[in-house]
DNA sequence: TAGATTGTTAATCGATTAACAATC
DNA sequence: TAGATTGTTAATCGATTAACAATC
């Protein structure tokens, strides 16, 4: 639509979104830029710069009506049609997804699963669990676009370039493997590019660990430079 | 430690680490710039960029010391040395975390988990569940730096002043709210940052169909313009 | 030597931030 | 009017990419 619209911006778009619909089921009619900021901890310029490139105009003095940007942000973002989601890999994250529905938002849903394993097939409970066999078929069938890629490591490249095949665009990726997908999309001939989110519990902790040591250590660098200006100064006197 | 270690870096840092750990497995020695960037995702000269800013020189006709390379990258990054890690809530996202402790990596160990039900308390099974009473002092004493948030969304942002109070400097956080962190350290005269990393499963998914719809869009708009370049070139015939 | 790879510098790209004129 | 807020432009910042000299 805009090629301004660009990753991050999109996030803040579904924040902006969020907080509007709840603003507005408090009774709000309009808002400011300095509100909408405030909740998502943006500034007010990135928020007005964020609505000039989707197109919605404030009012210089009454700020922005709320269900105005409500519907531009729908439109921007796609309307909130329902979302099926498939889940690839009925081990033990698999199976707390579908028993765990109540993470998913309004609108996303879970319809099947997926294993290789023909011992874990059933049509029974909440999200029935299918064969590897039948995935390609369903993919098309029921025009899934996003999966959850929850089976073992070593598995993990082949399934995701089964899923790219199929026609998958969005990956969810539990595993803690690099899924590459400008490869696999090349090697597959397609051209649209799939998306991966990796959501490895592991891996953001070991990340989280790393990005904390790293900010303590330049703290301690920062520090020790500091008292070693405090020292020259000193040493000048 | 350098102020040209950023985060994407940090993250390309443990990757490296991680591929050259099962290199040196494998028997390899030396490795080049152009393999290790086929492994994780970038180009050569992006590696060559990162080992130049961590220090490490490699020999210009033989590639990077595979051992050189493990032994800097993992003095960069922090030892090694095992991480004792928290969850509070103790609710179905919680528990599931707790008994799928084999999703942790090396190192990485949950040591106990906090709980605001008194009900849920208990010192069996593999990690005890505590009081949120005694949270602060077991930070403390432990040293815990790193926690996860698996509370309901609405009592997740005074747990998170919480957290930030008792010393904790990542979380991963498992609802679906926003943790300001500048705001809450603001409040509570804590000069350091506190590291937020998202882990919803339901935003995520959420975010993703939307880039999924963007790019569409994008894609779209973009055949739309081939198209009408077309037209204008037929029409100048 | 010739070929291949490193290491560094400059250019580019993308997004955020700052500044300010327009105007309600 | 005076004050406050929008909307846009220019400046800045940060990271990636490209290019190429150095050299094994």
């Amino acid at each position: 639509m805009d090629d301004r619209i660009h990753g991050p911006m999109v996030l803040r778009l579904a924040r902006y979104l969020r907080v509007l619909q709840e603003l507005k089921g408090l009774g709000l009619v309009k808002v400011f830029s300095n509100n909408l900021g405030d909740a998502i901890g943006a500034t007010p310029a990135v928020v007005r710069k964020d609505f000039s490139v989707v197109g919605v105009t404030g009012n210089k003095r009454g700020g922005y009506t709320i269900d105005t940007l409500i519907g531009t942000l729908t439109e921007v973002l796609g309307k909130k049609e329902s979302e099926d989601v498939i889940v690839v890999g009925c081990g033990r994250i698999g199976t707390a997804l579908i028993n765990y529905q109540e993470f998913a938002r309004e609108g996303i849903r879970i319809v099947a699963c997926f294993d290789a394993n023909e011992d874990r097939l059933s049509s029974e409970g909440p999200v029935p669990v299918l064969s590897m066999t039948d995935f390609p078929a369903f993919v098309h069938e029921h025009n899934i676009e996003v999966a959850v890629l929850a089976v073992p490591d070593h598995v993990a490249t082949n399934v995701f370039e089964l899923m790219v095949d199929a026609g998958i665009r969005g990956v969810l990726n539990f595993t803690s493997v690099e899924l590459k997908c400008g490869a696999a999309c090349e090697d597959h001939g397609c051209t649209e590019e799939c998306t991966v989110h990796n959501a490895n519990i592991g891996l953001e902790i070991e990340n989280l660990i790393y990005l904390i040591r790293l900010k303590r250590n330049a703290a301690a660098a920062g520090a020790a430079a500091v008292d070693a200006a405090a020292t020259d100064a000193n040493s000048e006197v």
